[in-house]
DNA sequence: TCACACGTGATTGATTTTGATTAAATGTGC
DNA sequence: GCACATTTAATCAAAATCAATCACGTGTGA
């Protein structure tokens, strides 16, 4: 059996794949084969086609988005992905820090990146629970206060009503948080409970608090609920964020700020 | 039996490893096998690949991340110096803890091999102030509970009264403690008061204290003194310990295993 | 209506990738 | 320098993916 029905050109296949792999880098053929609901022998046909535009970059069991610049670091997982975003975003919340600031760093790749630029500033201090961080910084930089908790495989993060014992201890200035869902309805949310915990402990003892946030995660919903939007003084977010979410933002009476 | 079961492409595991290296400069193979859930035929053909591209440099039993310089200090050395040794006295200390202990784990070399004997344990609860045990166990293994604290750059452990917050609210059965000196006039020394603050609250918190040290620690005394020899309750070291270093410690009331 | 081009799905054999096994190489300690 | 353990490289089998070909259905145009 077989259908010829073409419920959409092959044209606009290729568009859809071509959309799909701005936003996630790379794919695999069954992932296209069940997104576009076409069969394996169609998906490579479109592969090779988008290969020979020099669109994408095939590879054994999936594409990769064609890299812009070759030199540059293309993706991967979620600590990299979008890693240009990222950078920027870290570059304005580094804007924000004044010297002899205490400053708290959360888990979450876009914090990261800002720990990155924090290397070798021996000005401030820094508050945080993410052994990332910890280790990014622990040549050389910042005196650095570790929050303690019970440790998160996954994140690298030190979690739970434990990190409440040190945090009681410590002022903080400034406090950098990450999410992975952001809505007006839904509040901050993320996955792991303990780590919830954590970040609105947080919010609550901080002076301010930005989130770094890449704009995709602005409409989404994770698992637990750590806050509302209007808990925090400042968004950091790049600017593919829509009209909507911008006014959004602002309604809430939350500074925004565009790389 | 094989199995081809590509949970992510290959190109994606290329690039976690790059990524990894950006943070930690150094690798073991062993560790790559464990964090990306392959082969350690699949790491080294990845690594091979890697180093094809010049992104990094193979050396036996690990990777360097392609910049780092031939005769820059790879702080890991230390835990190499008598390897050997630290191997045994390591897995003496193993067979003291039983299923559903909590045990806490001292900064320094000598326990560090102890935290790599307890990968895959998840029967046991690890309380520890070193980041380096915390790496070593971050991937597989028992429940892990960090202290806080003040980070200290050259042990990469967390120190300080901060520590003291955690400390309380958690029980610990049995403390394996290292140390830098041990004599029967000045105790046990290190070199850093916070250091040696955090070591003496756990002494005295925890139910039992190990000592794990070479026998080279033995008539050493460095700076500040966190305890004295018969606030231990067993020490275990080489059996190159001089016969009066033997029988000062069992005069201490001190029990003595030596490998 | 019929022939035919076109796109799609299915089938089959080739290629790639992975993991296991085994032998060689490299360190490490004595 | 020698024995030992660990790490690495090479080889092979299994699984997955890919490419080439064929078969089928739809739509088009005569």
């Amino acid at each position: 059996m077989s259908t010829a029905t073409p419920k959409e050109l092959s044209e606009v296949r290729l568009q859809k794949i071509a959309t799909l792999l701005k936003d996630k880098d790379v794919l695999r053929v069954e992932e296209l084969i069940a997104l576009l609901a076409v069969s394996p022998a169609t998906v490579r046909r479109d592969l090779a086609e988008l290969e020979k535009r020099g669109e994408v970059r095939r590879i054994h069991g999936g594409v990769l988005a064609a890299a812009v610049k070759d030199d540059e670091p293309l993706f991967d997982d979620k600590a990299t992905l979008a890693a240009e975003e990222k950078q920027r975003i870290a570059e304005k919340a580094l804007e924000l820090i004044r010297p002899r600031t205490i400053v708290y760093l959360d888990g979450g790749s876009t914090v990261l990146a800002l720990a990155r630029l924090l290397t070798g500033q021996n000005n401030i201090t820094v508050v945080t629970n993410s052994l990332r961080v910890a280790q990014v910084l622990s040549n050389s930089g910042p005196k650095m206060i570790l929050t303690g908790g019970e440790c998160r495989l996954l994140s690298q993060t030190m979690v739970g009503p434990l990190s409440r014992a040190i945090l009681d201890q410590v002022r903080i200035d400034i406090a950098f948080i990450g999410t992975l869902g952001v809505s007006l309805e839904n509040g901050l949310t993320t996955t792991d409970p303990a780590e919830a915990f954590t970040k609105e402990y947080v919010m609550g003892r901080a002076t301010r608090t930005i989130l770094l946030t890449d704009s995709t995660k602005f409409g989404k919903t994770s698992f637990v609920r750590f806050g509302t939007l209007n808990q925090v003084s400042t968004v950091i977010t790049d600017n593919h964020l829509s009209q909507n979410d911008r006014k959004a933002v602002k309604r809430a009476g939350v500074e925004l700020i565009l790389t």
